[in-house]
DNA sequence: CTGTTAGCGCTTTCAT
DNA sequence: ATGAAAGCGCTAACAG
């Protein structure tokens, strides 16, 4: 079928070790000796093997993520820059789509493994500790993304931060029944976003230090769905006193409470502020006031830390927090009368 | 470090060939010995290798997808379909993706290489005679999503049938001015979706049909994106006679023209009728009419059709065309006055 | 500088 | 039924 490296090395007159080294670029080779190997490469329309010379090296050149919901746009998001980063090396980039229970726990199983992918790359999954020991055990180097993992490198944003600056900023528009919305802050399998927790810590905050009290039943969560989240607004919005904000751990969510808004012939910002998290691309379209996060740069950057891990294996790597900022829009107002 | 098949066959007292027997099922092996081949396995925590058993088997379980704007939903719609259908099959996918016309060329010369992947799905990109003629020679299987290529299995859907059903929906409303928005028509690189030109044939055809006379006017076209549609379809409405329903050629576009029609003041559907075409998940947020094709469905398709001609060298595949539909919405209306 | 040789870890004849 | 041996295509250590 296609040429080896013996057949180059036969047709040039040369021993095998050259030609590799020619290959590699080694500087033990004559320029002549060089020239005359490579003109045959090209002749013969040679390419090394790629499978050949990663079993030779131990290594595979491969670096698998695995993700929770490819849908979500944030989680799109944050592939693209992984995926944009690793453009740019040699390393190639498997994707494991995660929609189920299951399917999270036979991935986390079964993928780290260090003759299949030299790096791993978790995003919005937080192993637990029997698996984080798994992966060690196995050598596969590991950066999480968008989780906080303990004995693992880490890229996450400052989502108590986040969750301040969202509400501090309806606060500084005079709203003072804010409610907030999230997916479940607790969830034993590690499986949903528990970053609403450190939003809801920044909304516990915000409200403390302008001496608004908490109300319990201002905090309603359910699942990341937007229409989850438009029967959730519509439990807010019927409430004998109705919050006059509403700060969302997520624009989709957001533009669910948008939708309970609109069934409640509510008219935001006029009637009801609303401010969501992310700032993912139809924020803008929609004119929704958010939180922004740097979805595309956590992806691409949990990708450089993994390739150095890769190129300096003893270095241990640090937790990164990227910032979060707020982006007004049309949604958030002074509160009405 | 980990235990190689050497190691298993050592402890367990037997020969290689015996170990890599029972690895692969093979019924020439003793009960006793296999349970016993197993026993050590099972106690050494043995995996095999990956790589090394590739490199004997002269393939990669790899199959490579390349596709433009991983943001597309459309695009991540199709990915989805493909990596669920290979979630159940042994094969591992790697992305690429492509966001400018370097990319695609290298994308395009690079990736289709038989030691590298075993197949390659090709999604929403034609290549050009010259390279499909050039991955032929290297022997990947292709399969192409989206697009039709000559010489190549493709899945697609009836974009004609789509464009038609779109604007006789229109008609059936009374409308009789009707424009079309959409990429542009033709795309010397194929980098562009040419599917606009199917559905742009559907729209004359239906408007033939009716007895409407076709308005050049009335067809415009720019790059794929929600901001280009708003402008074109602004030009639209400033129109002396402006066309009192817009077929657009994604919902992308459609919430272009939704936003346009917003900066009109006209109020849609009553002053203005909107349809679109995918059906991607904002679509039933916007409440927008729209032809709804089986995004999903077409890259599990397709990844269908690649594993079938893995494992059937020979068998040669048909194109196949998917059904869409009319799903009727609130963005349609029969024409005022 | 360059040719030769010994693996990398597994599959697959080929004998026995 | 099972062991031994010959590759798969390449890299790297070893002689010259």
């Amino acid at each position: 079928m296609s040429a080896t490296i013996r057949d180059v090395a036969r047709r040039a007159g040369v021993g095998l070790g050259t030609v590799s080294r020619v290959l590699n670029n080694s500087p033990l080779v004559s320029d002549a000796t060089r020239q005359r190997v490579l003109d045959v490469i090209a002749e013969l329309d040679y390419a090394p093997s790629h499978v050949a010379r990663n079993l030779s090296l131990g290594r595979t050149q491969t670096i698998a993520a695995i993700a929770p919901f490819f849908t979500r746009p944030s989680v799109v998001e944050r592939l693209r820059g992984a995926e944009a980063t690793l453009a740019g090396s040699p390393y190639d980039l498997v994707v494991f789509n995660v929609e189920s229970v299951e399917r999270r726990n036979s991935c986390l199983q079964t993928v780290p493994r260090r003759d299949r992918y030299d790096g791993l790359l978790l995003i919005s999954l937080a192993p637990q500790p029997a698996e984080v020991a798994a992966m060690r055990s196995a050598g596969v180097p590991v950066v999480v993304i968008d989780k906080t993992v303990p004995d693992l490198p880490c890229v996450t944003i400052d989502d108590q931060a986040g969750g301040h600056m969202a509400t501090y900023h309806l606060i500084n528009l005079g709203h003072r029944r804010i409610a907030y919305l999230s997916d479940p802050l607790r969830d034993p399998l590690n499986f949903e976003f528990t970053s609403s927790q450190d939003r809801y810590l920044g909304y516990r905050k915000a409200l403390a230090n302008a001496g608004i009290s908490f109300r319990d039943d201002y905090h309603v969560s359910g699942p990341h769905d937007r229409y989850e989240a438009r029967v959730l607004a519509q439990r807010l919005l019927a409430m004998d006193e109705p919050p006059t904000a509403i700060f969302a751990a997520s624009d989709t969510q957001a533009m669910g409470v948008l939708e309970a808004a609109r069934d409640c012939r509510l008219r935001v910002p006029h009637d009801l502020s609303v401010i969501g998290f992310d700032d993912i691309d139809v924020a803008a379209y929609l004119n929704l006031t958010t939180i922004r996060q740097p979805l595309f740069e956590t992806g691409a950057r949990g990708v450089e830390m993994l390739l150095t891990m890769l190129e300096n294996p003893d270095r241990t790597h640090s937790n990164e927090r990227l910032p979060v900022s707020l982006v007004v829009r049309g949604t958030t107002a002074p509160v009405a009368g």
